[in-house]
DNA sequence: GCCAACGTTGGC
DNA sequence: GCCAACGTTGGC
């Protein structure tokens, strides 16, 4: 079982978004950023957790939790010549991106913002922290646990 | 809206 | 096979 950080624009796909679908379930689709696509198509599993953070907004923040219900399958907008997710080069045989499915778990009481993650020496190898401009990240147990407590009291 | 970090692309 | 240009991401 995995840890992994989903970055999401709330004014795109938001946790609540999440939280309204069907089921609770929804389609983690339109990664078009090769380092995370590789995390997504390898290393997501059925049954890990995610953390829901919310990008480019206007406090960056981590809102909840989610768990992977469907690993990898090829993102279905390649393939659509009316999407602007439409890849050329991508075809049914060799597709080149991929999505997950995850469920809707929980929001936090409170929500973690990036600034106070920064902070925290605790979280200061996180990849959010060392890397920026990545989608999808894996996350430690020990960091899963810390940022939990903080935002789930 | 600027620009920095990263991976891919493509000219040579 | 080098490396500059480019696309994507995302904080500020």
């Amino acid at each position: 079982m995995n840890y992994w950080l989903f970055k999401s624009e709330p004014d795109e796909y938001s946790i609540d978004d999440l939280a309204a679908e069907p089921g609770r379930v929804g389609r983690w689709d339109d990664i078009r950023n090769y380092q995370a696509r590789n995390f997504l198509r390898d290393r997501v599993a059925g049954g890990d957790c995610v953390f829901f953070y919310h990008s480019s907004c206007k406090v960056p923040a981590i809102v909840g939790t989610a768990e992977v219900v469907r690993a990898a399958y090829p993102d279905p907008a390649q393939f659509d010549p009316e999407s602007k997710y439409f890849d050329t080069k991508a075809s049914a045989d060799r597709p080149r991106w991929f999505c997950v499915d995850i469920r809707w778990l929980s929001k936090f009481a409170r929500p973690v913002p990036l600034a106070e993650i920064k902070r925290n020496p605790a979280l200061a190898e996180m990849v959010l922290v060392k890397q920026g401009r990545l989608s999808i990240q894996p996350v430690t147990a020990q960091e899963w646990k810390t940022v939990l407590a903080l935002g789930d009291m």
